[in-house]
RNA sequence: GGGGUCGUCGUCCAGCUUGGUUCAGGAUGCAAGCCUGGGGCGCUUGUGAUCUCGGGUUCAAAUCCCGACGGCCCCA
């Protein structure tokens, strides 16, 4: 009878399905003329807004508040701290006139805020009671990629950057705020209904000043991970390089101890793409920009009375906080609206005619199965928030085992090669610990380590790297990535 | 960083090889009307492209040449 929808053209074509469901929605518009950069359409920037909320709420109830900082940096500023310098500077764009007349001091548009975040850190911390100091913000980066740009997944202009940024007057309290930037991150992706599996990146690959830094990947359609966000432990680098000291309670100085995390629209990329399907988006309710929509099946005759009824349902909706629309167009026929709210990923859909006036019913259509169920009218707010929670817990469950089946234990290059080039995702292998051996490793099998499980128990019986044979250390993610 | 390939209505594509009745053609979209209406329905009409931009060759350029910009793919 019913069929749920397919992910076919999802799965085999992800990059054309992408492309195309941003474009044909409208999401995101890419015309726009400078590599690399795009436009949030009207209901692209709903779906930013809500995640941005959610990212917010998360930091907020946690003790963050939210700061604004400039978008220029100052050449003096930016070269401070000196491994961070290295390897941003291909990448950072310039602006080098004002006007006609040569700047002095050429000033950078922000590859990343630590370095114009942190002198007034300076100014900011004189003594421990000044601490723990904890802010974010929201705001665009730029990076001048070299590599080829990809729709919301390797642009120019990062549109969504939410930066938070820590000091501590101990290395402790400095690592339990990373700690619970990890926890903070992992309720922003819950919320979402997103799988994801946190590393600590190898040495080679951590953020550029850090002393560690841990990363959230998630699987996407195609078998290749993308990664979501990052928390890093600074340590007490930039503090030394930005002079960031404060007065201890016994009259001593120190440097302070720092962290940052970040998360990008990346993370819009893969709630679009990880829950969707071949009829288009699927939105976990929290955030669909339209919650349910209603299709009224008007009849020659019948059309105030099925109009008037569609209305009393979207006014019952909205007053208690459902985001609601009545698809009331005329020149539309019900089966081209069911396919523009299945392609906007409305979770739920109410469908009203004739019949359900008569006998006091309302259809509804939850998007992710397209399963239809028949509802008393006057039961329909009850009804449509179980199939909210049902819908959510299925994305979450789907989602969750698709990763899963994905995350694979293997023991030989082969192995690792033959998956790769198979179903993609993850691979988890026994490793030496050596970097030369990792570097040559990435190599051999044309992928990316992405680091160790954080804060995962080892498992059993090591034995030997996968690579070169010798006593194995840990064991080692791989996987090809964007 | 190196190489390849492509750029034509909002979108997808034809025309280019062999320059010249093609006021650039189709599908889709968009708009109007009729018909419909519980899964993109059908028919009619209309709308919509200085052929990415800048040079060059030529009597004549979407078409050939050079460059820039942009897209995609491969290699490092």
């Amino acid at each position: 009878m019913h069929k749920s929808p397919e992910r076919k053209v999802w799965s085999e074509n992800y990059s054309e399905w992408f492309r195309k469901i941003i474009a044909d929605i409208p999401v995101y518009d890419t015309r726009y003329p400078v590599k690399g950069t795009a436009v949030w359409t009207p209901f692209g920037f709903k779906i930013r807004k809500a995640v941005t909320q959610i990212m917010r709420d998360e930091l907020e109830k946690t003790g963050h508040e939210e700061v604004l900082f400039p978008l220029l940096i100052p050449d003096y500023m930016l070269n401070k701290e000196g491994e961070h310098i290295k390897s941003f500077e291909s990448e950072v764009f310039w602006v080098t006139h004002g006007g006609t007349t040569p700047l002095d001091v050429k000033l950078a548009l922000r590859p990343t805020s630590e370095t114009a975040i942190y002198p007034m850190f300076k100014l900011w911390i004189s003594a421990y009671t000044d601490l723990p100091l904890k802010i974010f913000q929201i705001v665009n980066v730029f990076r001048y990629e070299t590599k080829a740009t990809r729709p919301m997944i390797r642009v120019r202009e990062v549109s969504t950057f939410n930066e938070a940024h820590t000091a501590h007057a101990t290395r402790e309290e400095a690592e339990a705020q990373v700690a619970q930037g990890v926890e903070i991150y992992s309720r922003i992706f819950s919320r979402l209904k997103l799988p994801f599996a946190k590393s600590v990146r190898p040495d080679w690959d951590k953020f550029p000043g850090a002393v560690y830094s841990i990363a959230f990947d998630t699987i996407l359609p195609d078998g290749k991970v993308l990664q979501m966000g990052t928390v890093h432990f600074l340590g007490q680098g930039f503090a030394k390089a930005f002079d960031i000291k404060f007065m201890k309670a016994d009259g001593e100085y120190g440097y302070v101890w720092q962290n940052c995390y970040g998360i990008s629209e990346r993370l819009i990329a893969a709630l679009l793409s990880i829950h969707g399907d071949d009829h288009g988006l699927v939105f976990p309710s929290s955030v669909a920009p339209v919650q349910v929509a209603i299709v009224p099946i008007v009849y020659k005759g019948k059309e105030e009375e099925v109009m008037k009824k569609c209305r009393e349902v979207r006014d019952g909706l909205e007053s208690k906080g459902i985001r609601a629309i009545l698809d009331d167009r005329k020149e539309l026929t019900p089966g081209n609206k069911y396919f523009t709210w299945e392609q906007r990923g409305a979770p739920v859909r109410v469908e009203i005619g004739p019949r359900d006036l008569e006998a006091g019913t309302v259809v509804l259509v939850r998007r992710d199965t397209l399963e239809k169920l028949v509802a008393k009218a006057d039961t329909i707010y009850e009804e449509i928030t179980k199939l909210f929670a049902a819908v959510d817990s299925n994305l979450e469950e789907r989602s969750r085992a698709w990763m899963a089946e994905r995350i694979t234990q293997v023991n030989s290059l082969e192995e690792v090669r033959k998956k790769l080039d198979g179903q993609g995702g993850i691979l988890e292998a026994p490793w030496c610990g050596s970097r030369e051996c990792g570097e040559g490793l990435e190599v051999k099998v044309d992928a990316r380590i992405l680091g160790i499980p954080y804060n995962e128990g080892a498992e059993g019986e090591l034995g030997k790297c996968i690579n070169c044979d010798k006593k194995a250390e840990k064991r080692i993610r791989i996987a090809r990535s964007y």
